[in-house]
DNA sequence: GCTTGACCTTGCCCCTGGGGCAAGGTTCGA
DNA sequence: TCGAACCTTGCCCCAGGGGCAAGGTCAAGC
């Protein structure tokens, strides 16, 4: 045996470092950085000093390739290399479970990308989704729409369970057709001038709307005052004509239709 | 609308970089490189330094780690979302058939992982896979058929259509069972000392084999020197017994049993 | 008021898996 | 004998961050 592994021998190593890259199709580069990585032994030189490689470079080299292929890291395949064949099987199962999972993930970032082309199930929950749709659906406008859904990722951002609750009660709130005229007029008031005539009259319309509710449902909507505060400050920032509505109907704070 | 985009207004920005990035998913760190790279807008600071975020940020940093996620390059990703929203669609429908052929590499390279497991069908051509199978299935020693494939390896690295007239010659001649049994001789000769008194015989069987067979086929093989220099010095170089047989029977040079 | 721990800031060097280029030496075929 | 195609080493570059240093800041509890 030794004159098949050891042996300097003419004649057992004769192909240069092009020849063997270009049989386990791999650049002359990569096979430079495995020797540097000590993942392939570095071959005898020849007279003029270039690297002479013999048949137990090439398996090592398509083995080092089809690893590679797999995604694992250079640093694990000299370990598997260098371990024995219990392992190296061993190894090889965990290694196929990793790409099946890749495999998986690629799967779930596809429907992710799908949802890219449009819609908001990217940004917030299902739930909120499912309300923004429901506004388009009763013809609120699409300016309001997005400043729903801008807002809504702030609160999934700074409070998901909050927003969950929240959420829940306005997608209740939406079913009564009273709060849905009253949405739709907030949407038609967003640029109205902050002195137009027809505020005050929304205004009371809102105070009656959330004073016939059933105030065991207000009960346990959590009432953090920052939160109320943000909705309240992003709305009136972005409407004068909204910001005039919640100083004419200053008790509702926290549930006006927009927010 | 100005309110909506650009407002410094309070209220609008309150997302701490470490809040942003715990909503998108996303660490710090990548949050910061994304605006090193143009990816996301830098949002306004606090009184003491602090990147303030809101709404419109997070929604473009869902969008961001989706796309990285989906393996697009940050640089294609800016341009991307600078982009109007038709070659947007355009781009996301190229990045989905890009994770399509993922998926099916992926499938691949199990394939091929699935064999490291053993067999020589990774290193060498089916066609000589074939004939290494079928020298195992007639009783020849696994150190002699590995030899042979290591010759082989070198062949196809060297000289691949070559190789694959020289393996189709293999494969024929071994149909023959006086070959066969000529092969099963040289492998248990392999060991043998080079003064065995077996080996004249042996080499004179060789010599009669050849001499039995078909010139044509004969003639069609490509006969470059090199090779068959190559394959005779490896013999050698392995064996004593070998060298001796084929200085007893000169004439052969290229085609006996274990070459 | 003070401490403590969790945050934030910038800046710098590190990693993988090579690619590309420079500046030379070698080998092979016409 | 010359050019093309090889080979050699060495160096810097890329993405997409990670990790650490050396600070400033904020909120809670005592």
């Amino acid at each position: 045996m030794r004159a098949m592994t050891d042996a300097p021998a003419g004649g057992r190593h004769l192909l240069t470092i092009g020849q063997l890259a270009g049989y386990a199709g791999v650049t002359i580069k990569a096979v430079r950085t495995y020797h540097d990585r000590g993942l392939l032994p570095e071959p005898p030189r020849d007279a003029s000093g270039y690297r002479r490689y013999g048949a137990e470079h090439a398996t090592q080299l398509v083995k080092i390739r089809t690893l590679v292929q797999a995604g694992v890291p250079l640093a694990r395949i000299r370990e598997l290399l260098a371990a024995g064949p219990e392992r190296f099987g061993a190894a090889i199962d965990e290694i196929d479970r990793n790409l099946r999972e890749r495999a998986a993930e690629i799967r779930r970032v596809r429907e992710r990308i799908a949802q890219l082309h449009g819609g908001d199930r990217l940004f917030v929950s299902e739930q909120v989704a499912g309300y923004l749709t429901r506004l388009r659906e009763i013809g609120v406008s699409e300016r309001t729409v997005r400043f729903e859904r801008d807002l809504w990722i702030l609160l999934q951002a700074v409070a998901p369970e909050q927003a969950a609750a929240w959420a829940a009660d306005k997608v209740a709130a939406i079913a009564d057709p009273e709060f849905r005229a009253l949405y739709l007029d907030y949407d038609a008031a967003f640029d109205w001038s902050p002195d137009d005539p027809r505020l005050p009259e929304l205004a009371a319309r809102t105070r009656r709307w959330y004073a016939g509710r059933d105030d065991s449902v207000e009960a346990e909507l959590p009432a953090d005052p920052a939160i109320s505060r943000l909705a309240a400050l992003t709305a009136e920032a972005s409407s004068p004509a909204w910001a005039r509505i919640h100083s004419l109907a200053a008790s509702i704070t926290p549930h006006s239709p927009a927010t």
